[in-house]
Formats: C-alpha cells, sequence, structure tokens
RNA sequence: GGGCCUGUAACUCAGUGGUAGAGUAUCUGCCUUUUAAGCAGAGAGUCGAUGGUUCGAAUCCAUCCAGGCUCACCA
C-alpha cells in the first residue's frame, strides 16, 4: 500500500463517519454572510456589535488542543483565524470540527472577537463541512520573524507548479498575484483601447492559409471539408481584410500558435494584441504605445515606472526614438546604410556572426543589430526603419526603398512589439509576396506564404492604416518581474508525463 | 540542439559502496486561548526507469525519461 493511498483512505474513513452521522460531506449550499476581508477591515466594529457572522472558506492551518482547537480559514479576499470550543459548539458539532481536514472546505457560524493573545478571529458557533479534500495538500507554514515572514517547506518544484497549478496558486500567493496582473493589464487595455473607439473582434484560429508573420504553423485536419487547416501564427491579414472593409480601428487579444522551440521566453501557444488603425501611420502607433503602456503602468502599479531585477524602468514619453541602421552605427561604428552584401558579410563574419549562403543584405543587419545593439536597450526605445526584405508586409520609406516604415519596441533588452505603416498597395504587396514564396522554394520554412485572398482583399482597396502587434505574455513578465514565460501562462504546454 | 546541474516519504531536504534518515503532514494518547502550539508514541519509501560493475549500489558506470539553469535562434 503507497503512502498517499494510505492518507486519503485515512480521509475517506472520515468520510463515513460524517456519512453515518447523516451529514453531507458535500452539501449542495452555503450560508456567506461576509468575506473574510470584510470582518478583518472593521474589526472593532463586528467585536462591538456581536453579530452572528458565517463566513466560509479552505482549511489552511489547525491547531487543536483538547476540547478546545484553533484553526484558520481563508476565501479569496483574506485569512482569519477560528477558536472552536466544545462547551460553545455542543459535543455533536465538535465531534464534526474533529473530522476537518487541512484543505477541506468549511462554513463557520460565530461572532467575532479578540483571543487572549489577542488575535482577531472567529468564536465558532456551528461549523460545518461544505467539501471534503481526500489528496493532502502540500504543507506550507509561515512564520513571523523579526517582522518578516519566513516560509517553510514552500510548495517549490518548478515542474509542480506548472502542472498543478491549482496547488500554485493555492500555495504561492506571488503566482495567484502573477495572474492578477495578467487579469488587470489586458483588462486595462480594452479599456484604454474602447477609449480610443477601438472594435474588438474575433478572426478565424483555423485558417486555410496562414500569414502575417515569418513562422511555422501547426497544421490540423477538418474532416467533413477533408482538408488541412493551419492554427493561425498571427492575426495580421484578417485584421486588415476589416480595415478593407470599413472597420476603423480594430483590435484582437487572442492566442496565436507557433510550431517551433520552447523555451524561456516561447510558449507554442501565446497572446497577441494586434491592433489596426486606418489613415493613421506608424508614427501614430509610436505615439499610442507611448500611451498605452504608460496607462498600464499607471493603472497596474500606480507609477510612470517599474524594477524589473536589478533595473528601473521608465515609461515616461517620449521614449527614445532611433533608426536600426543608426543605432548599429553609434553601437559598432559600421556604417550600413548603403546595403553593400559583401561589406556587410565581411563584417558579420569579423564578428563570428553566422552568414548563410541565401540571406540578403536586410537579415544581416537585422542579426548585427540583434548582437550588438538589442541587450543595450534598457528603456523604452523604438526601433525604426527596418529593411524592406525583412519585412514583407511593411510600406517603403518614400526616401529609402531599402527601408521600410516599420518599428519595434525594446525594453530591457527585449522586444515587445511590432508595427509598421502598412503596406497597401495589392502590386507591391504582391511582389513582396512572391519574394518570400521564392525564399521558401530555397528552404526557408518561416518565410510567407501567398494568401490570394487577402491580395484580392487590397485590390479592393485599403486605406492607409497603422499596425501593431505586442506580446501579452512578455509584457506580463515584464510588469511581473518574471523572467519565465512559463511564470505567466496558467497551463504552460509541458510535455507529457 | 550544445554545456552544467537536479530527480530519495504527501511537502521541504540530508544521506557519495555496508540494515533507507530528519522536519512538516498523517494516525494514537494527553491537553479548554493556540498561532511553525506543545509533549509522548506509531505508521509511511520500487531512493526517476532500465541495464551493468560489485560479495554488496540511493551512492560507481552506461543508456533512457522528466525537469531546471545557460548559450545559440524564432514573439
Amino acid at each position: 500500500m503507497e503512502n498517499i493511498n494510505q492518507l486519503i483512505g485515512i480521509k475517506k474513513q472520515k468520510l463515513k463517519k460524517l456519512q453515518a452521522m447523516e451529514i453531507s460531506a458535500y452539501p449542495n449550499r452555503c450560508q456567506r454572510s461576509h468575506h473574510i476581508a470584510e470582518l478583518n477591515k472593521t474589526q472593532e466594529k463586528f467585536i462591538a456589535e456581536k453579530n452572528r457572522v458565517v463566513i466560509v472558506g479552505r482549511l489552511d492551518a489547525m491547531r487543536r488542543q483538547g476540547k478546545v482547537g484553533f484553526c484558520n480559514i481563508n476565501d479569496e479576499s483574506g485569512r482569519i483565524q477560528i477558536f472552536v470550543k466544545k462547551d460553545e459548539v455542543s459535543a455533536e458539532n465538535y465531534e464534526i470540527f474533529k473530522l476537518f481536514d487541512l484543505g477541506d472546505f468549511v462554513q463557520i457560524e460565530g461572532v467575532c472577537f479578540r483571543t487572549q493573545k489577542g488575535e482577531f478571529s472567529v468564536r465558532a458557533q456551528k461549523v460545518t463541512i461544505l467539501g471534503k479534500s481526500l489528496k493532502p495538500l502540500p504543507t506550507v507554514k509561515e512564520k513571523i520573524v523579526a517582522g518578516k515572514k519566513q516560509r517553510f517547506d514552500e510548495f517549490s518544484d518548478i515542474e509542480l507548479r506548472y502542472r498543478k497549478r491549482y496547488l500554485d496558486l493555492l500555495l504561492n500567493p506571488e503566482s495567484k498575484k502573477t495572474f492578477q496582473i495578467r487579469s488587470k493589464i489586458v483588462q486595462e487595455i480594452r479599456i484604454f483601447l474602447k477609449e480610443r473607439n477601438f472594435t474588438e473582434v474575433e478572426t478565424p484560429i483555423l485558417q486555410p492559409l496562414y500569414g502575417g508573420a515569418q513562422a511555422r504553423p501547426f497544421i490540423t485536419h477538418h474532416n467533413t471539408l477533408d482538408i488541412d487547416l493551419y492554427l493561425r501564427i498571427a492575426l495580421e491579414l484578417y485584421l486588415k481584410r476589416l480595415i478593407v472593409g470599413g472597420m476603423e480601428k480594430v483590435y484582437e487579444i487572442a492566442k496565436t500558435f507557433r510550431n517551433e522551440g520552447m523555451d524561456r521566453t516561447h510558449n507554442p501557444e501565446f497572446t497577441m494584441l494586434e491592433l489596426y488603425q486606418a489613415y493613421a501611420d506608424y508614427n501614430d502607433i509610436m505615439e499610442l504605445v507611448e500611451d498605452l503602456v504608460l496607462h498600464l503602468s499607471q493603472a497596474v502599479f500606480d507609477a510612470d515606472e517599474i524594477k524589473f531585477h536589478e533595473q528601473t524602468i521608465s515609461f515616461q514619453k517620449p521614449w527614445r526614438r532611433a533608426s536600426m541602421l543608426e543605432l548599429i552605427k553609434a553601437e559598432t561604428g559600421f556604417d550600413a546604410s548603403d546595403f553593400d552584401l559583401e561589406k556587410i558579410k565581411k563584417f558579420c563574419l569579423d564578428n563570428e556572426i553566422e552568414v548563410e549562403d541565401t540571406v540578403g543584405a536586410g537579415k544581416l543587419i537585422e542579426e548585427i543589430f540583434q548582437y550588438f545593439v538589442e541587450p543595450t536597450l534598457i528603456q523604452p526605445t523604438f526601433v525604426t526603419d527596418f529593411p524592406k526584405e525583412i519585412s514583407p508586409l511593411a510600406k517603403e520609406k518614400p526616401e529609402d526603398p531599402q527601408l521600410t516604415e516599420r518599428f519595434e519596441v525594446f525594453i530591457n533588452g527585449n522586444e515587445y512589439g511590432n508595427a509598421f505603416t502598412e503596406l497597401n498597395d495589392p502590386l507591391e504587396q504582391r511582389k513582396r509576396l512572391e519574394a518570400q514564396v521564392k525564399l521558401r522554394e530555397m528552404g526557408d520554412a518561416e518565410a510567407n506564404v501567398l494568401d490570394e485572398d487577402f491580395l484580392e482583399a487590397l485590390e479592393y482597396g485599403m486605406p492607409p492604416t497603422g499596425g501593431l502587434g505586442i506580446g501579452i505574455d512578455r509584457l506580463v513578465m515584464l510588469f511581473t518581474n518574471n523572467t519565465s514565460i512559463k511564470e505567466v501562462i496558467l497551463f504552460p504546454q509541458m510535455k507529457p508525463e
């Protein structure tokens, strides 16, 4: 007999005892009169009024001593101590109290008072079981030493925390906090965009063709139609169809899927915000990003700056703006503005940057940027004017056809957003996608595919448009001081057990 | 994918060739104001898996599985 089964067996025995007493361990209803935080907030009022209160929650500590016992229960609002005395709850009810286990959901009826040691508590008049637990919860204890909370036997196994997230949420308050902040961020994005008259939409997850980013897709199959479908890798191409359709400001916050490696910053499914605004360009979008992120910082933390590990990040406007080529030149002294492929290749080779035969100058410029510049961009920075070669959906800069009106947002050395003045010239867009198809034929599995339906939409006419994509998970990491994406996704992808 | 590290009781961890350990949790007894309650006692483990070396393996070796950190690349 395995140990865990013994522990479960003991709890099942208690269940049987309750049955023998004709008491349901899983009653349909309870009678909560107050949330625990309400009591804690105005303790003296509740003590003075001596009103009967009914609180419910999960049992997380038990100190029984003969005919009296103390326990703690918590609901989502807070935690409180319960005092149970045999004389006061009756002998029968005390028997039920003795069948309580850590992890059980219980209801306590009683009045508020202060114990001899001065702790605000509920003096039970009646205890009721609301939901019996069968598996023992890991035991975490806290002690206050010199005003600081010390934790014992913390539930800290990272794999278990991810696989059994409900335990993590239950036992690690910081983890719960992270997901509350995540929810708040998403909510505040919606509030911010609503104020600016954006319309939230939903576009297909299952797509006959995928596009809008450089990535490999997941493939699935529709039985009735007997066709393969792709899980979207981006929201872009459908949202632009809506711009064509006369929706001037649209956004979607949704999961996208990329069939690529998993690591600290990559989960196969992740959440993107994409928005498109007609009659706007990438300069307008830069201002929008500044306003949005500052709004989030203020709404979530009531501050214009945050701490991320050792760094203090300030979101105060305006953020630094610099072109990719400028930044490379400033950091390395190398001038790539002539797009001289041989010269750029040589620079890469001299600096141990890998050069594949098929890549062009634009791709290499990006590699140089990533290697030399990215890690230096700690404070929020708009890196502008990306090479056209690596930006097939962005409009070129009128004054330099090698470049596009595109920017990425960098904070703390990481990319948080990607935006451009959208390419709305259907003939130019066709050329760009055809170039992508050639790359694909040369073996680039991440190159775009040609989406005739999207091109047809552009042929009907798309207004000048600014578009933006922001990775929500990474933004949440930034705001919650986490370095692993698994910490900000409730149920991250794991290998099968 | 490369390098480094980890896997022992429900939880947190000791244990580096000689009978598998501690604290917490659980159970039993005592205890009517405790708070990491206390005291006394008990039960609880395929030492990640499989092979090998050895008289003898949690420990050494090999392979595999799972995980973490880190480097390179995709958001």
